[in-house]
Parts: structure tokens; C-alpha cells; sequence
DNA sequence: TGCGTAAGATGAAACGTTTCGATTTTTGCC
DNA sequence: GGCAAAAATCGAAACGTTTCATCTTACGCA
């Protein structure tokens, strides 16, 4: 016998021979009702399989134990691994995921953050397609919002990031320190904060150096496989072909040494590189890569745990700091894709 | 000057000086309004941002332009592929995913699953985490349900997945072809269709070679890297070594792999291996990988489609038959981590 | 015994939409 | 110019909850 429709809240108090508010109070346990009643209650609701409707509290209370995440590029597997961490720490908390891919267009992710709000999440968590003031309202209207991983430019809010500029440096200081003096790097927009720091990172190890940086080996503006390697066919093609390049993402990258393979430029022997990212799969490179690694799920779950900190103190009415900015630190795994200059 | 809360519909109508029913009528299109008061109102709604608030919409028509997609392990990049084209496809007919990690636990799925229903999706997309019948109640209910991938054994409904049992075949076959007689299999769980057909082709293979399937060489159970890299250890530490091996999925291959390295047993001069799922990043593997590939993409548009379609044809009052199943072909990819014997 | 009080229980009003039947206005036609 | 029919508009109920003010009951104590 299967029902025509769920059961309701008063379908629930009709059998317990109660008032729906009675039904209410056992379910929320928000006020004092006779163990005699609340068992009722309780069995009644068992007996009909009643399952509250989250639609309808959401309307009465203005809450829906939602929260949005608006990812650049799902097919980029870091961005998985921080959900995968935001997920853990959010079902934990009784929340769920409306996950949404902006397809790194920024006009997109407008869109998708206004579909979040009509479904009246309680907050977002955001890694942005490009940088851009239109977050700026959100924050004024003190919308619950943590940006992880791409932070936009002069953002005054709650973040969750790697120190991409210490990445940067360290993996040039790297390559630096294995004699190469002509490095180039591939890097993502300039608009984004973390290739813009990685970037900034490498100027700065250069610098110390005393290195040039020239502008023909500088390629910024990518962040597909695709244009990877077309920067990598130009790199590896130029008159003085460098010995070392730093990819800022790890699908440019991928892009690079498809490149490098298809000219038959040997890596390491003849460039070395290092990368963003590092995943298990990696171990199975040839060669294995130098890679900076980021703690990838600690994102996801640092960025999660900020925002529902800030909306447990949001429902308590209590002040709560909402420009919590927290920094994680990369680690360069040093392997075979790097090696020593003579 | 920041609202104090959004504006709602009475606000847009008293703005246009109209009904709300007026109002309602424009923004959905619903009924004929004149188009002076439909610019009227369109001007309203805009001077002050309004946007409709979809719980409440929801409450009403019973339905929320979201759909539901639960997948056992974010965590193999499988799904994220798989959802990258669900998403493709929902986000175009204008539906939002709530993304649910079920971490390959059965109750963890059925926690889920009923999250998913209290929050009122109009449908989901399952992967499922084990074999088991409590889906048929939703069956039974006519709850619109896609099951992809994994589909639970027994189950009459609609379903999109990859002809595993061709694809372990062709695997199996291949390896035949190149002469092997010692083939292993490490495989998962058999009560998850996927690693069931997989091993069902393996299996007709070698019968049809006049081959022994011989229980030391036919590890079935794992589904992790962790435990690809156990089965792998065994296998190579057989008295009768197998001279190619079968993995069923991408991780368990990862695993393997790990052993092997760590074994120091040349692969391919003394395993032969192939694999499910095939990505970008595999080829810069050493050796490359023979691989089954999966239209791992299409999977998800396909079973999106096929969910949105019997959406359309609920909401129309159409008749749909809702037992539609799609088997996609596998593809075979010979690369260099399989090679004749002798 | 009676009274004050606290605990328990409830009815009804919201929340922001959609929708339907009723009402008003316009149109077309003789 | 009058009338029927069509078009446009509207009021109000409903969706399933939460919540608050109100009402009832029972208890402890003088």
C-alpha cells in the first residue's frame, strides 16, 4: 500500500491526538511537551514515515541548510578534492551542497550565484572565475561568503588560500638552486589571485637572484591544458630555449609536457620543471613530478568550517569577525622533473 | 542605501500599482497581461532587484529545479567527470545539483537520499554505494530516479552505464591475444554491478580461451588504492607469478601499480596490466596506460537527459516509460603497459 | 481549601509564492 | 448603441512549517 502523498505535520498530529504546534515542539525539541505526548508524537510520526519538509521551514524560517559552492572548472581535480573536504565538514553539520560550475566565466557565475540565492542558500562558498567588483554588494549586504583558493582582488572578507606568493618563491628558488638561470614560467590570468602570487613569488626569487625576467619567457594568460602547451611549444622553440619552467596550475602543466614530449625535449635532462598540485596519481610519471603541493581537502574543510562559524553565530545573534582570512602553507616535494644545471 | 530585506512580490506590486496575481502572471508568463502593465511591472521588478524566491515557489507547485546527485567517492575522478556532465546538462534546462558524497556507505546513502527528499528535489542520480532493495520502495513510488554506473542488481528502471561485461572482455581478450595464460584479476566488490559485469567478461574470456580462472590469481573485494596495492603485493608474490593482470578500476590500478614499483616487477616486461577509465593526465604515465575508457562525460549527460526528460514528461502529465535503459561502448586503448609474451 | 504560578498545550497568523474562480474591462458585431 | 463574449485583472485560499500569545491544567504551599 503506498501513500498518495508524504505525510504532513498534521497528518502526524491527527493520529498522536495532538495540535500541529505540539508536533512541532516534539520534532525541534524547542519546547516542553509530557514524555507521554512526545512519544505519541514520536510513534505517530514513525508510523507515517514523516519526514518535516524542508521547503516549508525554509519559507517560515528563512534558513535552508544549504550552502552554495560556485567552482571555476570542475574538470580541474583540485577543485573536487576542496569539496570533497567542504562536503565532510558540511554533512557533518547537517548542511548540504548545491555545487555549481561557473565554466571560469565570470558572466556564468553571476548567474549561478543568483539561481543560490533564489533558492535561499544560508551561504556560499566561492573560488572566483575572475576577479571582479560584483562581490563587493555581497559583502556589503553581509552575505555569509568565504572565497577559497581564488580570492578577488582588494576583497575585504572571509578566505581561505595556500600562500601561493611562498609557493611561487620556493619553487623558483629551487629551480634557482640547481643552477638554472634561464627559467621561464607558464602562468594562469594575472587577474587571478593565486597565479598573480605565484607569479609575484617568482619575480621576487628572480630578483634576489639577480636573474632577468624576459618577457618572452614569461607567458601569462592561460589555464588549460591546451594553452599549456602551446606556451610550451613557444617556450621550448625560442632561440635560447630555457632549462627550467615553472607552470603555475597543474593543467597547464599537463599541457607543458605534452609539449616538451612532442618536440623530444628531455625532461629533466634537458628542462626541468615544476608544477602546482600534486595527487596520487602523480607517482606514476615519468618522470615524477617536482611538485608544489597544497593541502587541498584543508582547504575545503578550513573554508567550510569558517562559514558555518560565522552562520551559527549569525543564528545566535552573536557578533561574529566576518574577514577571517586564513593562509595555508604549500610543501615543495622536490622529485625526478628537476634536476641540476652541469 | 542597502535594503533591509530582498523585495518580495507585494513589494513589485504595489511598486506597478498592480495585483499580485498580476505580477505573478508576468514574471511566469502564465496569463495574459497587457503590455502596459506587464512593462510596468517589469520596470517594478527591476528598480528594486527583485528576484522570486524559489522556496517559496516550491512550496507551492511541489516542485524546485533541483535534482539530487549522490555518488559513492568524490574522491575518484570518475564521478567529478561524470557530474561535470550532468551539471552541463541540468544547468542548461535551467536545474540546479545538490551533490551528496555517500564515501561508499550504504547508510550513509540512505541518510542522503532522504536529506535529498526532504529538501524536495524533483529527481535524483545515484551511483550506489552497494546492491541493495531499498531503492525499490522509491521505484514503487515512482519517485524519479537515474541510476548510472552502478546500478543495483535486480532493478527495473532507468539507468545509464557503460557495457562493463564487453568492456572486461575486450580487456581480457587483448591480453589473450598478446599470449598471456597467467591473467590475474583484481576486482571490486561483486555486488556493485560495475565490478560484477567486469569480472563476468573476464571470465567469458578466458573460458573461451580454454583458460583456468584459478582463485589465488582472482582477488575480488577492494575498491581502494590501499587495497589494489594489498591485492597487488599478493599477487606478485604468487609462487606462480601472473604474467598480466586485470584491474577493474582506476584506483585499484593505481595500487597495483605501486606494488609493482615496489616489488621492483617491470611493468610491462614482466606484468602486463590494463585498467578502467582513462584521463588526461595518464598519459604522461610510465609505461602508458592500456586502458578500457569509459564515455565518462557522456554518462552523466545521458543520464541527466534521461531524468529531465521524464521530468518534463511528469510535469506535462505525459505518459513516460521510466525503465529506459542506456548501455554505452567501452573503448579499448592499447598503449604500452601491455605486451606479448615470449 | 484556595490561590498563585509554572508547565503544557493550542489556535492562528505568518513566510512568499501560485492558482482558481470571480469580477471588471474591453472588444467585436449586429 | 447595446449586448455577448473575450480579455484582463484581482482577491483569497492554499502549500507545510514555525512561533507567539493565549488558554488550560496541575502542582506546591500557606
Amino acid at each position: 500500500m503506498v501513500k498518495k502523498t508524504d505525510a504532513t505535520m498534521r497528518d502526524v498530529a491527527r493520529l498522536a491526538g495532538v495540535s500541529v504546534a505540539t508536533v512541532s515542539a516534539v520534532i525541534n525539541g524547542t519546547a516542553t511537551v509530557s514524555a507521554q505526548r512526545a512519544q505519541k508524537v514520536r510513534a505517530a510520526a514513525e508510523s507515517l514515515d514523516y519526514h518535516a519538509d524542508q521547503i516549508a521551514r525554509s519559507l517560515k524560517t528563512g534558513r535552508s541548510n544549504v550552502v552554495g559552492v560556485v567552482i571555476p572548472d570542475i574538470t580541474n581535480a583540485f577543485y573536487p578534492e576542496v569539496i570533497s573536504g567542504a562536503e565532510e565538514v558540511a554533512s557533518q553539520a547537517g548542511y548540504s551542497l548545491i555545487l555549481c560550475n561557473a565554466n571560469e566565466d565570470p558572466r556564468q557565475e553571476q548567474r549561478l550565484l543568483s539561481t543560490l540565492f533564489s533558492h535561499r542558500v544560508d551561504g556560499v562558498l566561492v573560488a572566483c572565475s575572475d576577479s571582479s567588483t560584483a562581490y563587493d554588494s555581497l559583502v556589503r549586504r553581509r552575505f555569509p561568503i568565504v572565497f577559497f583558493d581564488r580570492i578577488p582582488q582588494g576583497f575585504r572578507g572571509s578566505a581561505v588560500s595556500t600562500d601561493n606568493f611562498s609557493g611561487g618563491l620556493e619553487a623558483t628558488r629551487h629551480l634557482i638552486g640547481m643552477r638554472h638561470t634561464r627559467i621561464a614560467i607558464v602562468a594562469g590570468r594575472s587577474t587571478l589571485s593565486t597565479h598573480a602570487d605565484r607569479l609575484e613569488g617568482f619575480r621576487k626569487a628572480m630578483q634576489e637572484a639577480g636573474l632577468p625576467v624576459r618577457d618572452e619567457s614569461c607567458r601569462v594568460g592561460g589555464l588549460t591544458i591546451d594553452s599549456g602547451y602551446e606556451f610550451g611549444l613557444e617556450l621550448l622553440r625560442l632561440p635560447e630555449q630555457p632549462t627550467a619552467v615553472f607552470c603555475t596550475n597543474n593543467k597547464m602543466l599537463l599541457g607543458f609536457l605534452r609539449a616538451a614530449r612532442e618536440l623530444g625535449v628531455a625532461c629533466p635532462e634537458r628542462i626541468s620543471v615544476v608544477g602546482f598540485d600534486d595527487y596520487a596519481w602523480t607517482e606514476n610519471f615519468h618522470p615524477q613530478l617536482t611538485i608544489v603541493a597544497q593541502p587541498t581537502r584543508e582547504i575545503g574543510r578550513q573554508a567550510m568550517t569558517l562559514l558555518l562559524t560565522r552562520l551559527q553565530a549569525l543564528r545566535e545573534g552573536s557578533r561574529s569577525h566576518d574577514n577571517h582570512v586564513i593562509v595555508l602553507q604549500p610543501e615543495l616535494r622536490v622529485r625526478q622533473s628537476t634536476a641540476g644545471l652541469l
